[in-house]
DNA sequence: AGCCAGGCCCAAC
DNA sequence: GTTGGGCATGGC
């Protein structure tokens, strides 16, 4: 990948894959720490790293600490090296909805994101909106994790380690606005301490099932959470997470009923096989930001 | 105002 | 093995 750094203002000018688009990769919901700036570029941590992200056209300008932090991280994180062509091909050409929504939505790269904040983020994802999740990692953020300051003094925070999330007392989350997932989020960090970090991050290397089966072991993570931790933080390409919206979507295009989630996970293996996690996101994207018939059919008068 | 949100847990069937 | 109520809170 051509490179140019500008080491005046560490700017690292990078060219941008065919149909990237850095906005709707921050924005579709995976992640939960990027906020866009006032000049549409985009600012986040992760992993402890903070960055400004704009994208004009097909140039990406890196606002980094140095320039080997893009070859040491942020390429890997942005997923900037997997062939995404290969892979809208194949799903586009699978049947008319597919297409559609990859046409939207093609431009999301399944960005490669941090195990241990994977976890916690999308336990609190469970029964709230993206806004509001956002908000409370934020708030968890600001009171237990690190801080971090970028190269123009401003300061950030890193996501709380699992010491600092694990050990600290009840009382101390409660203004962070967690609700019922509290207890969830204080619970899986002691555990994640007992067992290690590396246990967590060696799931990457299981199979499948047994994958699941480990994070499943976490109060709080059923079977959407553990599928959203293996494709956005294991990185099991294969999973297919099923929420309300993508069970709407199945129930719309292909004839599922909504609660029939083991249906629904049968045909994303045998239909998308090792793709069924970016065709799931193509298709979440799609559904919430267009006028398809899942929203058509939401309020349940559907003709 | 009231319904719903990137669900999970647990108790009844 | 499936189904349904309860859950703590805030966005819209």
């Amino acid at each position: 990948m051509d490179h140019e750094w500008d080491s005046r203002n560490n700017i690292l000018k990078v060219a941008a894959p065919p149909g990237f688009d850095l906005a709707m990769t921050l924005e579709c919901g995976q992640c939960f720490r990027w906020r866009r700036e006032g000049d549409g570029s985009f600012t986040g941590v992760a992993c402890g790293k903070t960055a400004n992200v704009a994208q004009s056209g097909r140039e990406l300008l890196f606002s980094i600490g140095s320039a080997d932090e893009f070859e040491g991280f942020w390429m890997e994180y942005f997923d900037l090296g997997r062939d995404y062509e290969h892979i809208k091909h194949t799903l586009a050409e699978h049947d008319e909805n597919m297409r559609r929504a990859v046409d939207y939505a093609g431009g999301i790269r399944i960005l490669r994101q941090d195990p241990w904040e994977t976890l916690i983020s999308f336990i609190i994802s469970q029964n709230a909106n993206i806004p509001r999740i956002k908000k409370c990692i934020e708030s968890l953020c600001r009171a237990f994790g690190e801080q971090i300051t970028d190269g123009r003094g401003r300061m950030w925070h890193a996501f709380p380690t699992p010491e600092a999330l694990g050990s600290c007392p009840e009382a101390d989350v409660d203004h962070c606005r967690l609700g019922y997932r509290s207890g969830y989020v204080l619970e899986t960090a002691a555990k994640v301490m007992e067992d290690g970090a590396g246990a967590l991050a060696a799931a990457r290397m299981l199979p499948g099932a047994e994958a699941e089966a480990y994070l499943r072991s976490f109060p709080g993570v059923g079977p959407k959470v553990a599928d959203c931790v293996m494709l956005f933080g294991l990185g099991h390409y294969d999973r297919f997470p099923a929420d309300v919206w993508i069970r709407r979507a199945m129930a719309a295009f292909y004839g599922f009923r909504e609660s029939d989630a083991r249906g629904i996970a049968a045909f994303a293996a045998a239909e998308f096989g090792p793709m069924a996690g970016f065709a799931q996101q193509f298709l979440f994207q799609y559904i919430r930001n267009t006028d398809s018939a899942v929203n058509a059919s939401k309020g349940g008068s559907a003709c």
